[in-house]
DNA sequence: GTAATATCATAATTTTTTTTATAAACAAGC
DNA sequence: GCTTGTTTATAAAAAAAATTATGATATTAC
């Protein structure tokens, strides 16, 4: 028995013509319109696809035998007979989203309805460009896949977050497990069995937060994401933008200093090197071996082993040398977003990843030196908001990612 | 009789419903591809629509009769009986686009199928915010119409180019003739009585360059106009990208240097104060002060006058100073390019406006600041080409987007 | 130059889809 | 609790569109 998915022998149109050509096409528009609106009535495909109410039953009913639809039963009620709803079958099929931080993974699976079915937070982990570190990585995705109850053959794809430059169409990373010619996302889909793709881990999140967490009716927004590094991730009418390769968002290399502080990218006066988690860690250590004190330091932390995760707790904490330092980081910050501001026009900056969590001791002085160094008239346009989904902005980009890479060649 | 257009006689479809509404529908799709391909046979738009045979020669032979398309005649041939072909008519109605500069006015007039018809280049005018200017802006646009053998009510809609920021939803300029409260591109329509557009002069001028000049298959793309100022048109997925309000594009008013210049927006140390024509010419007048030659002083101009096409003039003739300054001002601008490079990585960077006639004297400066700048994997990607259509990009520009205004929402 | 092959255009036939009609389901008003 | 107005769902009738068939037109091979 040859293994199919489901989703392709009811879609699958290579040998349609005529009518039959035509019905696939129509389903498919059902499926989209369907996978918009959670649930419609036969009335509303009928009128958003111009065909009959009569021919949309029956394409309905073929859907349902195929096992992608159900009948949700009656809901509506606008003052006559009420209508039938029908909408996606949850468990159809699912997708898995994997997000590699620097430390730790993030693990989900989501269904066919773009419900989270399960998630594993923090499992344990430490992202090397290493055979060792990738072969971990496998193992770890595959040991989720054998605790879901899901069959395996249910689960259609994987997207995997990575930093770094990632061109996604090929699934090749340019930053990390790049030993061998074949692209990493074939290497891993080859172990494990299941269609793969890689993913920005700031385009990831940027997705995962424009559509899972609150950013309503914006279509033009840009995802900051605040990590060691930073990144960004761009969403133009609400889609991923990847550019010519998949490059797209190189925000932290833009060169807006005239320091002498290597980048990790070799070039020097990177914005990167003044405004990131590891710009700030590095002037922590500066202030205090000029012998500023600071409440980490009483902790009989050691000073070489300081995390941002150190940081963010002082400052929350109300550690003022920390929050200072967030200050001086914040306005470097929002120097750079200026420029995307004057550039983009967007309507929404998110400000997400691990920094982000300091809230307004980042955002304030972020939004400030927007006003600063920004044209007025464009940057009252840009609402600037923290991350709502926080951490869990990596897994619901990746899951959706996933998905929407098998379901939307459709 | 009430003034109609013939094109909202054909596709207007508010009364319809059920069969009716679809052949609308199907006559726009028809249009729609007919408009992208030139010409094509019936086998292909049945193909291409999903319809059949005899269907399709029925909405033809429709939109015929109602005069938007013809029978070019039998064209292809692929080894058996030769098809017809049919495309749009070219007199059906026309479009005019005005580009309006800083001393001088160029316009021109589209047909239906994207033919340049007229085109009248460097009308004299001067560029002020005054009531006196905008009324012979308006002069200028009916001196135009009246001279054409078109008749006016065959003119759909007129789109003028002004730099600055533009809203160009409603039509409402924020840099020139904002002296009353109701939209710029309403004013100028009730003089007039052409439905009228306003767009930022960089985007027009993208547009028409990636429409008509050499851009073949790329999609992303950023078009530099290098003026008096810089602006930028931004391209995304082969459509002008906008941001929320038309705003986008301010790439002058990026924050770059510590200098202590102001920029005519009223900050300092923007990218226009180092890298731009205005900048060009301070950089000269300060290099004479400084003791400096060069051929233009020699021809007894006067300093004060000197303009951007003096200067380029003197490039041309291989002036020393002039090339220097281009270089410097290039360097500029290529590292301002680079963070665009970074963040957009697009397929194609564009070097038009006035500065652009430069040709090499500015390209190759601007490529090595950006292969210095911005990260090589990204860089390699993005081809740095000179405009092609130089002066026309900002004509052809506004004429394709005064007929896209009025097509594209059918 | 003619036969073989291929595509196109239209007419005739068949199938599909829409329209119209009717019954059922529900809410609101009296 | 029954009537009235509204919307949905299905059945029957009518219309529309797709197939199929046929002749016309063109290219290529011999």
């Amino acid at each position: 028995m040859p293994k199919t998915h489901i989703i392709k022998d009811v879609f699958n149109d290579d040998n349609a013509s005529g009518v039959a050509l035509k019905n696939k096409v129509l389903k498919k528009l059902i499926f989209k319109y369907l996978d918009q609106t959670d649930a419609s009535s036969i009335t509303d495909l009928s009128k958003e696809l111009l065909i009959s109410v009569p021919k949309t039953t029956s394409l309905i009913n073929e859907l349902i035998v195929e096992g992608l639809i159900k009948d949700y039963g009656k809901i509506d009620s606008t003052g006559g007979r009420k209508a039938n709803m029908y909408g996606l079958v949850s468990d159809a099929c699912f997708f898995i989203g994997v997000d590699v931080k620097k430390y730790y993974i993030n693990i989900g699976l989501l269904n066919f309805k773009k419900q989270l079915v399960t998630q594993k937070n923090r499992i344990p982990y430490k992202l090397e460009n290493t055979q060792e570190s990738l072969n971990q990585l496998i193992q770890i995705i595959q040991g989720f896949i054998k605790e879901q109850s899901v069959k395996k053959d249910k689960i259609l794809s994987i997207a995997i977050n990575l930093s770094g430059r990632i061109k996604n169409t090929i699934g090749y990373s340019f930053s990390f497990f790049h030993f061998q010619e074949e692209p990493l996302s074939v290497i891993i889909q080859n172990e494990i069995g299941i269609k793969t793709f890689l993913e920005n881990d700031s385009r990831a999140m940027a997705f995962g937060e424009c559509n899972f967490g609150e950013v309503n009716s914006e279509r033009n927004v840009i995802f900051v994401n605040i990590d060691y590094g930073i990144g960004l991730g761009i969403l133009i009418n609400n889609e991923i933008y990847y550019g010519k390769s998949g490059f797209s968002g190189e925000f932290g290399h833009i060169r807006f200093f005239d320091n002498e502080i290597i980048c990790h990218c070799g070039k020097k006066g990177c914005l990167e090197t003044e405004a990131s988690g590891n710009a700030l860690i590095r002037k922590f250590k500066e202030k205090i071996g000029q012998g500023s004190t600071s409440n980490i330091i009483k902790k009989n932390k050691m000073l070489d082993n300081i995390t941002l995760t150190d940081i963010i707790q002082a400052a929350k904490d109300e550690d003022v040398l920390c929050i200072e330092l967030l200050a001086e980081v914040g306005e470097k910050l929002g120097m750079g977003l200026a420029a995307m501001i004057n550039v983009f026009n967007p309507e929404l900056i998110i400000l997400g990843g691990t920094l982000s969590e300091t809230g307004d001791f980042l955002r304030l002085p972020i939004r400030s030196a927007i006003n600063k160094y920004s044209l007025s008239l464009v940057n009252s346009d840009t609402e600037l908001r923290l991350s709502k989904l926080g951490e869990k902005a990596g897994i619901l980009g990746a899951c959706l990612i996933a998905r929407n890479k098998i379901l939307s060649v459709l």
